[in-house]
DNA sequence: TTGCTCCTCACGTCACGTGAGGTGGC
DNA sequence: TTGCTCCTCACGTCACGTGAGGTGGC
């Protein structure tokens, strides 16, 4: 018999982990002496103790430990758990890594800048967004050549989603994509929509606007006639941290039209690949 | 301004989430109701949000993004979290790797013999001791040849404590290794002893029993003539799961020559390498 | 009136670490 | 008597998830 301090130092742990998993019944001690409380542990649960240790070391819970040392598993549960851990460890690695590559990111940055650049861009997953939509072609991508396309076309998707009795359920979004013919852009303007809106009449489509699983991201503040500095602070910062860009930006407009014009926020969102 | 709903949901958050960051200072929302209570936040809360997901993604803790965030910190500072993320990440996934292996193996056993063996044998590390020591030779590994030498060894050795008023810290150790001429193996019969323990006399060395980074081991039960099964279960088991053996095993008597032999406890160590 | 959004507590999580305050045997 | 080992509470950890119970505006 062992007391519990000598236990404790032959099997790699604490006194007070003994006194845990005695609490919750996974390791018991042999003896308790009923005057002193004082506990005794036997021979054979230094083997039951090293392989807590063990499957502990593996990532398990004191549950699991507990489910596998208990005999109340199977072979094929064990192999099932086993396929689990494989997997969340796996994950588990797959997550650690892109982390250390962006810490790295960062580091190389600070190392080539001297500074933390005062980084208004974020990288971020953009989920996938149902949308009415309508679309025109402008001559160009300067605001002087969007304006005059984009301000129509919400001023028509939203009358016909009122007059549909559809209400939007987030943000306006515009997005851009080259013309066919090479001669301008296609300008989509999109009002988000519950999933069970009914249609909306001819010229108006629903559309699934794809996720973007990795956007470089920017609030603009202002009216959309001043967002080209904006515009290029995005594309500057892409190339800036090794990124690429993948198509153009979106625009998501939080705040838009209503009150002063230096408190309307416009997000901008450019899918990147790394 | 937004209401807690959009802004959560526009910042991949919870509400919950910015409830809590309100509570802790990192994100207190632009407006508060007084009436209500309901909170609001700006424009410039957005980027802000951002890059708290950011931060948090890279696994700083909250405290350490409000420190970040709040420019407390300097370039240097922050190159040196940085530095001690990378380290940590990178720690984190040489563990889990390993751990990965690990299961991994334990899968690959189980496809193999169809079940779980009944798995006495862990490998664990064993930290090194301080040991007062006393050696023989012996002609060969038998216990037949190995009791006549140790017990006279044991017995000297615990009479010179003894004499010298020296208490033993932990259970007697043995050791092996080759003679030198290669006729026999050298019997090291070792009691651990206090780092302020004072000479003990001609014949006794005081000597640091190394660590064992990884060893296999095994508790044999019952009188160590009965050894030898204990053994050949622990090399069979070095063998089947891939490690190979680095030198002999260590014998830790953590009971041992009191009461009946089916109660003594012997833990053999054996160094591996996987 | 019914739904919806929002509010404030407050407990639970997981595996212990870390005191506080006290006791038995050498 | 002093040290040492051991004991039992009980709080704290970290970042929220998850009710419970309730309120204001359409």
């Amino acid at each position: 018999m062992f007391s519990i301090g000598y236990f404790a130092s032959h099997g790699r742990v604490s006194v007070r982990m003994l006194h845990h998993y005695d609490a919750i019944g996974l390791l018991r001690p042999a003896y308790v002496d009923p005057a002193t409380g004082y506990r005794s542990y036997a021979a054979d649960q230094l083997s039951r103790l090293n392989r807590i240790v063990a499957l502990k070391d593996l990532g398990f819970s004191l549950e699991q430990v507990r489910s596998i040392l208990d005999d109340k598993i199977g072979v094929e549960e064990l192999r099932g758990m086993l396929r689990l851990r494989q997997a969340e460890l796996q994950a588990q690695i797959v997550r650690d890594t892109a982390r250390l590559d962006q810490v790295e990111a960062r580091l190389l940055i600070i190392e080539r800048e001297g500074a933390m650049p005062a980084d208004e861009v974020e990288v971020k997953s953009v989920a996938a967004v149902r949308l009415a939509e309508l679309s025109g072609v402008a001559a160009g991508f300067e605001p002087g050549a969007i304006t005059p396309v984009i301000g129509p076309l919400y001023e028509q998707l939203m009358s016909r989603l009122e007059a549909a009795g559809v209400t939007m359920v987030g943000p306006p979004v515009t997005w851009y994509e080259d013309a066919p013919d090479g001669e301008g852009v296609v300008v989509h303007a999109g009002a988000p929509i519950a999933a069970d809106a009914r249609t909306l009449g001819a010229g108006v489509d629903v559309v699934e606007l794809p996720a973007l699983p990795r956007a470089a991201t920017i609030v603009h503040r202002g009216s959309m006639e001043s967002v080209m500095p904006t515009i290029q602070a995005l594309a500057r910062w892409i190339e800036a941290n090794g990124y690429r860009s993948r198509g153009y930006n979106r625009e998501v407009y939080h705040a838009y039209g209503q009150g002063a014009p230096e408190s309307w926020v416009t997000e901008l969102q450019e899918p990147v690949a790394s």
